[in-house]
DNA sequence: AGCGCCTTAATTGCATGCAGTTCGAGGAGC
DNA sequence: GCTCCTCGAACTGCATGCAATTAAGGCGCT
C-alpha cells in the first residue's frame, strides 16, 4: 500500500515541480509573506533554471491560488480577502468531510501508525517555530486525503488546505495549536472506530474551530494594507505624533 | 451585480486563456476525444502563437485534469479511469450542494431570468448535436456556481464539472438528457422558493442520477484501452475469427 | 508473410534574445 | 517641503534556436 499515489498530472519534468514545492513550503511557512514579490529572474537564478521554468512554476502556483499573476507585473504571493478565506474554509469543510467519510473504518494498521507518527511530530514541534507547527498541521490533513487514493480529492484538499494556511498567516493571532493536536488525535480514534457520523462531525467542528479561531472578525477590513500593521509603530517614529508619509508606504506595498 | 467575477488568477495575457477555453470546449464537445494527441507545434500554429504559449496552455489544462502530460511525450486529452470518474462525481456532489445551499432564496430576479434563459437554450438544443446538449448542461451548473460570487468555488465546480463531462463522453451511452432539463428547472424553482434542504437534496439526486445513468457499471473495466472497444468489431474483420494484430493496436493507442 | 532492429523525422525541454510595459528614483514646479 | 513629471532600470510577454528524447517507417531476418 504505497502512499505514493500523488499527482499523475505533474510531468513537466519536475524542475517545475520542485520549484513549486519549494515555493509552496516557503509560502505556508511564511518565509514568503503574502504580497512578497516573486520576479521570474530571481527565482530562476535561485533555483538554477531559466526564467521559462520559473515562469511555468508561477503559473502553476497561480492556478492553485497561492500566487497572484497580473499582466506585465511582478508575481506576488497571494493575499486572499477575508471573504475568500471564509469561502475556502467552507469548501474545505465539505471536502474533508468527504475524506473522512471514505476513510472511516477502512484504515490499515500501517496507515494508523503513519497518522499517529505524524501527530507525534506535530507534538514535538510545539516548541519550535510556529511556522513549522502550522505546516505540520496542514500536512496532517493532506496525509489523510492521500489515504483515500483519490488523486482528485488529494489535489483539491491540498490546494484548499494550503490556501487556508495562507489565510491563517494573514488573519490569525499568535496561535494556540495544542488543541488542534488533540483534535487530530480524536479524529484518528474515530476513524479507527469506524463511526462515520462521528468522524464527520469531528472533522467539521475541528475545521470550524480552526476557522473561527482565525477568522474571528474581518478585523483588518481589507486586510492587506500595511497601514493597520504599522499603526502601532507610528507613535514611536522620530518625528512628531504625526503618522509618517502614508502615501509612500502604501505605494511601497 | 456584474456576473463578471471570473478568475482573478488568470492574467497570463489571455492568449493562453483563449487557447485553454477553446481546447476545453473542444474536449467537452468531444471534438477532441480522450486520448487525442495535442502536439505543441500544431496547437501553436492553429492558434497563431508560438509553442511557448501552447505549452503553457497545456500545462494549465493538465492542472485541471483535462489533459495528460507525460515527460517528453505528446500531450493527450485525459482518459480518466472509471474510479476517477466516480471520485469526481462524489466531489462534485458535495461542491454543488454547497453552491445551492449558498444560493437558496438569495437569487435576484435577473439571475433567475438568466438561469431560465439558459435552460430554454438547453431545451432548444435538444434537436441539435449531443455534444452541444452536454456542454450546455454542464454550463448550467457553472452558471449556478458563478452566482455564488466565490471565485474558489467557481473554479472547483467548473473543473470538476468539465472533468465529469469528459468522463461522460467516455462511459455513457447515447444520452437521454431531457430529464436533466426538467431537473434543472426543478432546481431553479426550489432555489427561488428558498428551501435549502429541498434544493440540496434535489441537486444531490440530480447529480446522482446523471452519474449512475452514465457510470452504471465499470463496463470497460480499465476503460481506456481500445481492446474492449474494438472487441465487437473483431468478428467482422475480413480475416478469420482471429482478433487482429493486438500488439499493433495497443501501441497505437 | 510476420517480427524485430535501426535509421530518420517529429516533438519536447529548456535557454536566450528582443520588444513592450511597469517600477521607482530623481529633478522641476508649486 | 510636498507633489507631479520624467527617464532609466527592471521586468514581463513572447518567439525562436539547439540539444535530447521519442515516435515511426523501412530494412533485413526468420
Amino acid at each position: 500500500m504505497a502512499p505514493r499515489s500523488a499527482n499523475k498530472t505533474a510531468a513537466p519534468s519536475d524542475k517545475v515541480g520542485m520549484i513549486c514545492r519549494a515555493l509552496r513550503r516557503a509560502i505556508i511557512e511564511q518565509a514568503l509573506a503574502p504580497g512578497a514579490k516573486l520576479p521570474e529572474d530571481s527565482l530562476g537564478e535561485r533555483f538554477g533554471v531559466s526564467r521559462t521554468i520559473a515562469r511555468h512554476a508561477l503559473g502553476q502556483l497561480a492556478a492553485e491560488g497561492l500566487v497572484e499573476l497580473r499582466r506585465n507585473r511582478i508575481a506576488v504571493v497571494a493575499t486572499p480577502s477575508w471573504q475568500e478565506a471564509r469561502d475556502a474554509f467552507d469548501i474545505r469543510i465539505e471536502l474533508e468531510r468527504l475524506v473522512v467519510r471514505q476513510l472511516a473504518g477502512k484504515l490499515t494498521k500501517a496507515q494508523v501508525a503513519e497518522l499517529n507518527a505524524h501527530v507525534d511530530a506535530e507534538d514535538r514541534a510545539r516548541d519550535g517555530s510556529d511556522a513549522v507547527s502550522i505546516r505540520l498541521a496542514t500536512e496532517f490533513h493532506i496525509l489523510l486525503a492521500n489515504m483515500t487514493n483519490s488523486p482528485i480529492l488529494v489535489r483539491y484538499v491540498s490546494e484548499v488546505a494550503y490556501r487556508c494556511c495562507l489565510t491563517l498567516s494573514l488573519y490569525s493571532r499568535p496561535h494556540s495549536s495544542e488543541c488542534a493536536i488533540n483534535e487530530h488525535r480524536a479524529i484518528i480514534a474515530a476513524l479507527v472506530k469506524g463511526d462515520e457520523a462521528k468522524v464527520m462531525s469531528l472533522m467539521h467542528s475541528h475545521l470550524d474551530s480552526v476557522a473561527s479561531r482565525a477568522l474571528v472578525a474581518p478585523a483588518p477590513q481589507r486586510g492587506r494594507d500595511l497601514l493597520d500593521i504599522l499603526a502601532p509603530y507610528a507613535e514611536e517614529s522620530e518625528g512628531a505624533g504625526r503618522v509618517v508619509k502614508l502615501s509612500k508606504v502604501v505605494r511601497a506595498r
